[in-house]
DNA sequence: CTGAAAGCGCTTACAG
DNA sequence: CTGAAAGCGCTTACAG
């Protein structure tokens, strides 16, 4: 190793990969960035020279002559830590961080201010990001569709009005995830089968009663009682006393979400209720909750890491200018354990 | 359609604020940056100018000729969304950010791949970066401590080997917050207090043992028996029924996370064991678990956003040359509820 | 105290 | 196919 590879000034530019390689920094540039133009031995000198030198292109020289940030936002609700319990968040934050280090856009958390709302919408137009990935609750979502067309933005969930504006989401099909869940309680003979939903303002909690309702009548059957939580385990043990205490028959219960399901089946466990012999339990979202209940739950897996993914996917493609349809949804997988 | 470019040509730039103002675009940054040479009316002009077009400076232009990227990234492990029970990550990162989000440095997620655990240091080595926040693991800490002086590094847990060079760490201090919380036992008149620990291969679990051992011994007690779980509800749960069938006499626990003494409530309460009465529990970590349990917990708050802000701004510290102590601690507080 | 000017490290028309 | 050159939008010595 000669004392001409180990470079004082600090990082090697394309220049010094140039003179390395005997072309023109202009050529490296090509030859980085992927022209094919450029001849096949000047391709590999120059591949050599940026090995040997271990260079980096500079994303801010880069970034300034592009015009672009390279930077992507995720704007996530600032009262999420109260919710945490629901490992939701955590999930896509690394399923989109992940996929994220695989490209060059750098993924960005934005927590939005209870305080100043208008920081981050500010934030967002003020050219620091490329584009921006919602995550916030159904309330605040409107603001950002007017957003829409001053920065490019993806949707983790449906808004729950039509927007004036064509706006894109990528989501679970959460009508579909029910219908699987409730269907597959059919299947094992359950006729009256009752549901415990999520709240009746939210898109998953619509769609998912929406799915229940349409598999029991499907198969000709008549849904049985329904009572709302709010997605908490607590509020999942409360559904299940009212849903006994109304004294309706009920061979199986579809819950919303494994954290209900999992309070759920506490309160039955406490009545000496056998699960699934007595009342089968089948849920939607497979995580902390779904696993270590007693006993685990038969629940829909939402793959939420790779909702993350395809969501930074979708909003790289509609960085680039790429024709992007206005929902996508992202597959889920019926997970069987034992208390159906 | 492209074409709502109505808004005069783009982004505004120091030129334009300039001819605004009527000054040099050199005054308009010195102003923008804060130096105090600038003349009275000039700034006034100045910032009339920066608020009339809406003028957001360009990160990639300044960071470019600053040489620096103004990014720093938040390392945490690739396993994290499993063990999320645990609101721990999703804590720190959302402080992180809040606080980021208010300096003109941007926070970035670097999820450790499992799989290549090199790419990560690559990329915090190739100038992405002006500094990492480390919050690994235990086991991939040392590797990092090798960056420590290529880049500036605050650590989140404290290394349980010395390290040969000097690093820096932000973190509560765990012997003290064991000692705030058994010590309270003690005051309530505990004389037999067993404690269930966190993994003794961990700092927090090694300091929060220690805290309680010197606790008691400074009460001139004799320490109960020991039993050590993983952090989890379940862990806790068994840990608790060892120290039950051990048999020796026990009037208090000390649980070295909330999620453990969550667990050991559950058993408690299948014996049929009174809370407070029989057996008081004190526990360290105040979220989810410590105020959902039958009884709620008497808890120490380690206050982890603060933690995450704190880290930021250490790092800053560090980056802008400033004199840093090896350790910062973050404080922390008891909080009173009805399991003591 | 202020402005003209020289870059920071790239990309990309524009010639050749 | 390749290179010389013109910037991208800032900051900061350097004069005055």
């Amino acid at each position: 190793m000669t004392s001409e590879d180990t470079v004082e000034g600090g990082k090697p530019t394309l220049e010094a990969v140039g003179a390395l390689a005997g072309v023109s920094r202009a050529t490296v540039s090509r030859v980085i960035n992927g022209y094919s133009t450029v001849k096949p031995e000047m391709v590999e000198a120059v591949n050599n020279a940026v090995a040997q030198l271990r260079y980096v292109p500079n994303r801010a020289a880069r970034s300034l002559v592009r015009r672009r940030t390279q930077m992507i936002a995720m704007v996530i609700p600032e009262r999420t830590a109260e919710f945490f319990a629901d490992p939701y968040f955590a999930e896509v934050i690394q399923g989109a961080a992940m996929y994220a280090s695989s490209t060059d856009h750098t993924l960005t958390l934005l927590i939005e201010s209870d305080a100043d709302p208008e920081k981050t919408r500010r934030y967002l137009t003020g050219g620091n990001v490329d584009g921006a990935l919602i995550l916030s609750h159904h309330s605040s979502v409107p603001a950002y569709v007017e957003l829409a067309d001053a920065v490019p933005m993806v949707f983790g969930v449906r808004p729950l009005e039509p927007t004036a504006r064509q706006i894109h989401v990528v989501d679970v099909d959460n009508v579909e995830a029910a219908v699987t869940a409730t269907r597959h309680l059919v299947e094992r003979g359950r006729t009256h089968i009752a549901t415990i939903a999520g709240p009746l303002d939210t898109a998953a909690g619509i769609d998912r009663v929406q799915g229940w309702r349409s598999a029991i009548s499907d198969a000709g059957l008549t849904p049985g009682p329904l009572e709302a939580g709010n997605f908490t385990p607590a509020s999942g043990g409360e559904a299940m006393q009212r849903l006994l205490d109304g004294g309706e028959r009920i061979d199986a219960v579809f819950a919303a979400s494994a954290q209900m399901a999992a309070g759920a089946l506490e309160v039955l466990r406490t009545h000496s209720i056998r699960i699934p012999y007595d009342i089968a339990v089948a849920s939607i979202d497979n995580n902390y909750f779904s696993t270590s209940s007693t006993p685990p739950l038969t629940t829909v897996d939402l793959d939420t890491a790779n909702k993350g993914a395809v969501l930074v996917k979708t909003l790289q493609r509609l960085i680039d200018g790429e024709e992007v349809a206005p929902f996508t949804a992202v597959p889920t997988t019926l997970v069987e354990r034992q208390s159906v």
